[in-house]
DNA sequence: CCAGAATGGATAGCGATGCTCTCTGTTGTG
DNA sequence: CACAACAGAGAGCATCGCTATCCATTCTGG
């Protein structure tokens, strides 16, 4: 397949595919003579996959390609899904010291009880929902952090219903890329979910 | 109060709030002079909101920008809501018809089972949650759309945890700002707990 | 009262991001 | 053989979210 065929196919220009060429996001194509090259079904895939992560994900193309390069990589799945959520959560605004000593124990203490892993300090994810915990308390929003463990139950629920669509995958291309879809678009529909059921609910609690 | 100590107090940059100021994100302090003006505890309040409402939940100062309007517009508590819930969505990504089609029809399925609203086409949550599913269902992850349904009693149980912050609140002022405050956290900080549920449920699925 | 600092307001500049356009020389195709 | 398509490189461009500079006015400490 060429350029033409490739850029009809996925729907991105020309142009932006030769950009994600230049930018290490798409592999470069199987060369042909010093300066033509072919392109495979396989690219066309990788195109589909940066735009889902891109438009619906809403990741960043440095965050794509660290995404991109760990799969490459030939991580573990559990690895790459790490590198998948760190990207996901992009990086940790700045809050005051005690916000984040106050959220951390919080936090150590919820990992705790439910049996998680004890993070380690500077993991984006826990930073990020050390932030937002940190934030929530200098908002005067107490309630959203008393709920946490009824929120961190859901939570566990979520995350197996997102990990139950790897159960049927073998290799572990499959395994990795179905998580990380599974995670990215899991996040956005989820979300979507939330707000059309969060919808729902106002209009009991809070129409007047 | 004076522009130094607003500065200080809200940890926000001189320039930046004049920025501010300028686009009319933050309100014009009262004048006691034709060029001096004197603030007081709301902007500060307003300022730690913005850095909530970009630097945490994300938003654009644009978004930024309609959800204060929206407030200070004394909508209801309910429609306030809404225009949150759509700037936190952001724009949809374009999708293909059939896709819009598929996921539509699988949505108001899923709307209907649950009694939820029915939804207008436009509403750019909806349009975002239809683009999720289609990509979903093109990058071949059936699962993810099968399992919707109980990724929607999950997102009912959520909601209702995120209205419950409203709860014990009786003024409009506070319930809308609590509303606001608890959706868009509520959002990271439930993220978050996914993630770590993730990478714990990971470890024993994935872990090899 | 006055020197010097702070303020309001306006304008311009800046660095990052994500493309998009143009150009050059080469290759492929009807 | 004419003409389109291509690869690769570079420059340009629009948006975003500040940041820096100016200037005229106002406040403040001595």
């Amino acid at each position: 397949m060429r350029m033409a065929e490739l850029s009809a196919e996925s729907g991105v220009p020309v142009a932006t595919v030769k950009y994600y060429l230049r930018e290490g996001l798409l592999p470069p194509g199987e060369r042909t003579s010093p300066n033509q090259a072919r392109y495979a079904a396989a690219h066309v895939q990788r195109l589909r996959l940066i735009k889902a992560l891109t438009e619906v994900g809403g990741l960043s193309l440095a965050s794509v390609a660290a995404v991109l390069r760990a799969i490459d990589d030939r991580e573990t799945p559990h690895r790459t899904m790490g590198v998948v959520q760190r990207e996901l959560a992009g990086p940790a605004p700045k809050v005051s010291d005690e916000g984040v000593e106050w959220a951390t124990a919080l936090l150590d203490d919820l990992v705790h009880r439910h049996g998680w892993k004890r993070h380690e300090p500077g993991n984006a994810v826990v930073d990020n929902l050390v932030a937002a915990l940190a934030t929530a308390k200098e908002l005067g929003q107490e309630t959203l952090t008393e709920g946490l463990d009824e929120y961190a139950r859901l939570a566990k629920r979520v995350a197996e219903l997102d990990l139950a669509a790897v159960a049927g995958r073998t290799s572990v291309e499959e395994i990795i890329e179905t998580g990380l879809v599974a995670t990215v678009l899991g996040d956005r529909i989820f979300a979507g979910l939330r707000y059309l059921a969060q919808e729902r609910v106002s209009r009991e609690v809070l129409e007047s």
